[in-house]
RNA sequence: GCCGGAGUGGCGGAAUAGGCAGACGCACCGGACUUAAAAUCCGGCGAGCCGAAAGGUUCGUACCGGUUCGACCCCGGUCUCCGGCACCA
């Protein structure tokens, strides 16, 4: 007979054109349906492929071939988050377009999607930096402006002086020009803002409701959004007339504060030291300062540098004077800019008040004989009783927070307040490459957003890629110059475009109606559709993506377009892929390149690999020789189906004719077990590893059958080649459509439902039961299963296993538990 | 520094609810097939000790301790690695 091969390429690009030609993974939007809707993060267009994508696309491509055989109406799209830097850098150095740039890489990722045989709605394509996707960026942009979140702020920016342009915080490292080496500087530029802040709480809250969230990224959010509570209070300045206010955590040690710290960039600062003896050096301390990049200002390795500004300020709580500093370690944009310190119990002040030879006053007493208190070797941070500081001596320091906040709003000079870490959202770039902002400047009528029916503002083509200047858009003849949308008179657009991680904190909204042209979205789209049910990609998305795709949706939901106010209902971080122990890339020179192992294995190979090695969420070790084992199993799968098909054909048989015997239970119990298992395993814990090992146990078990059954029953067989075929086939769709096709299947697999299982064939008569002496195993028999502890005792007793083990000592007591064990615990 | 997560054979990993530790795969070893090799099929494979063998026995899930009849799993402490934040007052 002659022995057909496993010929993965040919069978390959059947299927995947078949899939094609058929149209066979649109969505549509049937509403009488259940839905599940399946996302994974959405690429940047690079060109090529690597194996973190792989892996994240074989993810969602598995649960989304299950999902639609369990009978779900799945939406499973994809996308491209198409604007940003590297298609402008290419712009500048090989001249070509950005545009034609990135739609040659979108064809060529798309074709490498098709290789990979996934299962997208390429209807539903979008594209960020199409004008059908970016007008309603636009638009969003606009109702935010209308509802007061978009405002303008002077800002710095990075300038590279060499290369004459702005950087972005990526493109400077160490404090120098990533292309030329040259120390970067800093200019101030009037910027764009999404008021984030504003939804600090709400993006706080409802954390707790994101049940299907790793504890790890919610937790990671939390920290960012990081939430403080105290206090704010004056502080009166000697010969100056305005109240100088500072936010604390810890009013509990006002009575230890010994000076007091102003952000250098403070507006107070200029006021109190101008004509004073201090202007001079002030401005020598904010000169050096601004050499300093962002990176290693708020680095807290930096030594901490001082200066006495000549005043004094008064300690509300005792009168006493203490002197006003400015220093580096204060920061301008959080809480109020300036702080009371209290170098007794902060460690920061601490090391500042020793440097400068300030004084330290302890006000909270440790209770604890280690530390000596007129004597401090370190700030003590934690809690005690409260000591210097008048009527509140002898107070638990946690009940003094309180009780000096009230005490604060008695006398009106402060109040409780709450600070988050995080900030407004700078969204301004000064880069092509970027939805452009909305926005036009008119002397008389100030800014104002363009009409909306006059959306989507077009980037301009007839701009020039020099890599030098404050934007590209500045180089277009056309694009600037516009007219007032209020007054008519003339006008200036915006030539900032936005951050890119706009474009793609709503995407998964517009895919519910992609290409609707009247509206966003239509709203009975987006309420059948959303929220995503489970969102996959990588963890480094945790905090930025995830947080601004969140306040995005609120937004939406509080304009009245979202039907949800959280978008993830669950959401999966898959792992790096790693080689040698370290992630894939160029400069180390360990990058697996997924076309290759396609070309040599097939794509049904890459993914099982990718998907058995390890679960999901966990980092995957690449191993060759592993690649080979999955490519060896699938070939072992080919010959053993393609053989029992030859040997018992398929249309025949009847699995319940003839009685069974028990090679046949035993391989009926095994197709039961593999289908319950892999579908639990698919379906509840996204644990594809062991669902494939499961796969593979099921394989051996018909080999086994093969070689021990006597006379083969025919149904049985065919019953179980036809699961097998199944249950594999959302890890390996080409394989698995070939060999359905070959076993006389019409249909494509597309359309076949999930097989069931029955609880009755996984239950066995007998069940071997462990026996344990003080937990520890040391014999085994078996019994009926089913019986409750006291039947179990007896039955170990029948088998004479208890006599055997309890000969000459004496029982304490004997534990059973039904259908596990019996333990015997000696006295 | 603060906050998380993880440590299981030579390797990747399994043990879903506190109940036989090591499923499945890789590597390795042996057998069958072959003139031979590859491929394939079958079998073995945590460590120590006893035994010719069958088998027996002790130890074993980073380390120390605890709870429990019973702990990879729960609790307390330690170490190591990974990740996040990093002067946030």
């Amino acid at each position: 007979m002659e022995q057909s091969k496993y010929d993965f390429k040919k069978i390959e690009e059947k299927w995947q054109a078949r899939w094609r030609d058929e149209g066979l993974f649109g969505t549509p939007d049937d509403f009488s349906r259940e839905k599940y809707y399946l996302l994974e993060m959405f690429p940047y267009p690079s060109g090529k492929l690597h194996m973190g994508h792989v892996r994240n696309y074989s993810i969602g491509d598995v649960a989304t071939r299950f999902l639609k055989m369990k009978g779900y109406n799945v939406l499973h799209p994809m996308g491209w988050d198409a604007f940003g830097l590297p298609a402008e850098n290419a712009a500048i150095q090989n001249g070509v377009h950005p545009y034609s740039w990135t739609k040659d890489n979108i064809t060529a990722m798309h074709r490498q999607f098709e290789r990979l045989g996934l299962t997208y709605d390429w209807n539903r394509e979008v594209a960020t930096c199409n004008p059908d996707y970016y007008r309603w960026t636009q638009w969003i942009f606009i109702q935010f402006y209308k509802n007061g979140l978009a405002y303008k702020k002077k800002n710095p920016v990075n300038w590279c002086p060499s290369c004459e342009t702005v950087l972005a915080n990526e493109q400077v490292s160490g404090g120098v020009c990533e292309r030329c080496g040259t120390p970067v500087g800093k200019r101030d530029l009037e910027q764009w803002y999404l008021k984030i802040t504003d939804y600090a709480q709400r993006l706080l809250d409802d954390i707790d409701r994101l049940d299907g969230w790793p504890d790890k990224v919610k937790l990671m959010q939390r920290n960012w959004i990081g939430r403080s509570t105290g206090a704010e209070a004056d502080f009166a300045i000697k010969g100056f007339d305005k109240k100088l206010r500072i936010f604390t955590t810890r009013p509990d040690t006002l009575f230890g504060v010994t000076y007091m710290v102003l952000a250098p960039e403070h507006p107070y600062v200029k006021e109190l030291t101008d004509g004073t003896e201090y202007e001079g050096k002030v401005a020598d301390f904010l000169h050096n300062l601004q050499y300093l990049s962002d990176i290693d200002r708020s680095s807290a390795t930096i030594e901490k540098e001082g200066l006495f500004i000549g005043r004094f300020a008064v300690n509300p709580m005792n009168g006493r004077d203490v002197p006003v500093y400015i220093a580096n370690y204060v920061l301008m944009d959080y809480g109020t800019g300036a702080i009371m310190a209290v170098p007794a119990h902060d460690t920061r002040d601490f090391e500042f008040a020793v440097k400068y030879g300030l004084d330290i006053v302890p006000v909270i007493d440790p209770n604890d004989p280690d530390i000596d208190l007129d004597d401090l070797k370190e700030a003590f941070v934690a809690e005690g009783t409260m000591i210097n500081s008048g009527d509140f001596d002898g107070m638990n320091s946690r009940d003094g927070v309180d009780a000096v906040s009230a005490y604060l709003e008695e006398k009106g000079i402060g109040e409780r307040t709450v600070n988050f870490r995080l900030r407004d959202w700078l969204i301004s770039r000064q880069r092509y490459w970027g939805t452009p902002i909305p926005m036009i400047y008119c002397e008389k009528c100030g800014w104002t957003p363009e009409k909306e029916e006059n959306l989507p503002v077009l980037l301009p083509t007839d701009v020039e890629f020099t890599g030098k200047g404050e934007s590209p858009l500045t180089t277009s003849k056309t694009f600037r110059e516009t007219s007032c949308p209020v007054c008519g008179g003339s006008a200036e657009r915006e030539i900032d475009t936005m951050d890119t991680f706009l474009d793609s904190s709503w995407y998964f909204l517009r895919y519910t109606d992609a290409r609707n042209d009247e509206e966003i979205f239509s709203p009975e789209n987006a309420r059948y559709w959303m929220p995503v049910d489970q969102y996959i990609g990588g963890v480094e998305h945790a905090i930025l993506h995830l947080l601004y795709a969140r306040f995005f949706t609120k937004f939406l939901y509080d304009i009245g377009r979202s039907p949800v106010d959280e978008p993830f209902s669950r959401l999966l971080t898959q792992g790096m892929v790693l080689k040698d122990g370290a992630k894939m890339s160029k400069s180390l020179g360990n990058v697996v390149s997924p076309e290759e192992i396609i070309d040599k294995y097939g794509a049904d190979t890459a993914r099982l690999f990718i998907l058995f090695a390890s679960p999901p969420e966990k980092e995957l070790e690449w191993s060759d020789r592993g690649v080979e084992g999955s490519y060896r199993f699938l070939n072992r799968v080919w010959r053993i189906v393609t053989e029992l098909n030859e040997e018992f054909g398929y249309a025949d048989a009847d699995a319940s004719g003839a009685a069974l015997t028990p090679e046949d239970r035993e391989l009926d119990r095994a197709r039961n077990y593999a289908v319950k298992k892999v579908g639990n395993d698919i379906g509840e814990r996204f644990n594809f590893n062991t669902a494939i090992s499961a796969i593979m146990e099921f394989v051996n078990a018909l080999y086994r059958y093969r070689e021990a059954a006597a006379s083969p029953n025919a149904g049985l067989v065919r019953d179980s080649v036809r699961d097998l075929i199944l249950i594999l086939s959302p890890f390996t769709p080409h394989l698995c459509e070939e060999l359905w096709d070959i076993t006389g299947h019409e249909e494509t697999l597309c359309t076949a439902p999930w097989p069931e299982y029955e609880e009755a064939a996984l239950a066995s008569d007998e069940i071997e039961i462990v026996v344990q002496v003080n937990g520890k195993v040391k014999g085994k028999f078996n019994a009926d299963s089913g019986l409750d502890a006291a039947g179990l005792v007896a039955a170990a007793a029948d088998c004479g296993l208890l006599d055997r083990l309890t000969a000459g000592k004496e029982v304490a007591k004997t534990v059973a538990i039904p259908d596990r064990l019996v333990n015997i615990v000696l006295k």
